[in-house]
Parts: C-alpha cells; sequence; structure tokens
DNA sequence: ATATTACTTAGGTATTGACCTAAGTATCGT
DNA sequence: ACGATACTTAGGTCAATACCTAAGTAATAT
C-alpha cells in the first residue's frame, strides 16, 4: 500500500510537463542546474523552483560541489506511480476476466 | 511517443488525490455520481467538478440514463502515464547497465 | 399532480502555482 | 584582488484550482 501522502508529492510533481521534461534529461544521466534549466525559456528562479519540487517528491537528489549543483534521479521513487497505476490496471483486468467468464458460462447454458 | 499536451491533462488529472480515489473506486466497475461522491466529505458542486477534470483527460468516460449518470475507467488512457514511466525506467536501466560494462573492462584491464 | 431524487448551473472566495525582477552569496578563473 | 559564473533569496503578479452556497432542471416515485 502507498501512502497517501508520498503518491500526493509523486503524481504532483510529475502533473507539470517542464517538470517531466526536467525527467526525462535526467533519465540520461545526472546534470547540473544550469544543463537542466538551459532548454527553458524561463528565468532560473522559476526554474528552480521546479527542481525544488522534484526533489521533495524525491524523485531526484542533488549534491552541491563547490558553486555547481548536480541533480541525479531516484529510480525507487517513480515505483510510488508505477506501483498505483499497476494496482488499478490488476483491479479492472481481473474484473473484465470475472466478466468474460460470466459471458462464456451464459453461453454454455444456451 | 506521447503528445505533450496528452500527458499533461492525464499527469493531471492524477496529481489530485480526490481524483485517483475515484478511478481507484471505478476500476472495482462502473459506478454513479453519487454513489462517487459518497465517501468523500465535500459538496456534491465541487465533486463533479473532479469526475469533469477525469473526463476531459479520458481516464474515464460517462453516460446519463434518465437522471443518472454512470462513470466508468477507460483502460488505454492509463498506457499514457505507465509508457511515460515505462520509457524513463528503460532510458536509465539502459544507462546503468552500460556503466556496469564499463565499470567491468576497467577491472579487467588490471 | 406533486414531492423527491439526481444531478447541473451560476455564481463567489481563498489558496496555490507558475511565472517574474532585483539583488544577494559563494566559488572559480585570471 | 576582482570579475565572471552558478546559483540563491526575497520579494511581487496573475491565473488556475479547489472549495463553497444558492438556485435550477429534468426524471422518477407516490
Amino acid at each position: 500500500m502507498v501512502q497517501p501522502a508520498v503518491a500526493d508529492q509523486v503524481f504532483d510533481a510529475l502533473s507539470n510537463s517542464t517538470r517531466r521534461k526536467v525527467l526525462e534529461q535526467l533519465s540520461a544521466g545526472p546534470a547540473t542546474v544550469s544543463e537542466l534549466a538551459a532548454p527553458f525559456d524561463m528565468k532560473l528562479p522559476s526554474f528552480v523552483q521546479h527542481l525544488s519540487v522534484l526533489e521533495e517528491s524525491r524523485l531526484v537528489k542533488s549534491k552541491k560541489r563547490g558553486r555547481v549543483r548536480t541533480y541525479e534521479i531516484v529510480p525507487e521513487r517513480f515505483k510510488v506511480a508505477e506501483n498505483w497505476l499497476t494496482a488499478r490496471r490488476e483491479e479492472w483486468e481481473a474484473r473484465l476476466d470475472r466478466f468474460d467468464q460470466y459471458v462464456k458460462q451464459l453461453k454454455e447454458k444456451e
């Protein structure tokens, strides 16, 4: 079971397209704030807010060395979202299977 | 490839915990507005807004018969989120594999 | 025919989210 | 030492979100 607060944070972080693009970049490997910000037409302080949201959700983590902050993906955290989606799929698939069984039985009775 | 606008809608719909709970209910089978609203301490017009967001994202669809509107899950739409997450996982796993190979090679050179 | 049910519509408020500018700090290169 | 770099902090605006109340419509039950 997923604690609700955690799923809230994770799905909230994923709900913004800028943040998802950052996660796409980071999936290719660690990167600094400037590197991550470069593709976006956005002022740095605005962009950095998105990085904060991502870090608070723990989908990413960062470390500062000198004046450079480097971000990287935290793979485990993605499971919160993956697990939630998988659980839903399993529920409705089980239900649809039961429905198929039911229809099959009806046909056999004819 | 996922069209960005679609992923925006889907992840946005998923970012709210009330809406995720509705999707959990609907995974167990179709339900009416009143049935879906019952567990929530929220006035109906507020709740119905969440249903609209879900329907606009096409994670669910609804049909009105008489005065009763019934909602159900649309399984395909969930793939937008699932695919996005899977794509990320594949990227970073490929990267980590390459890294493992690299480390292995280094050791062999000794 | 009328009351009840099951939403729906039309507003209004308060908080949050996503952006901005301006100015600050701490490191690094020369 | 000192300018450039790489963020960071401290504000401020505007639109969107998440809720609300009050009143409306249309279908069903009595």
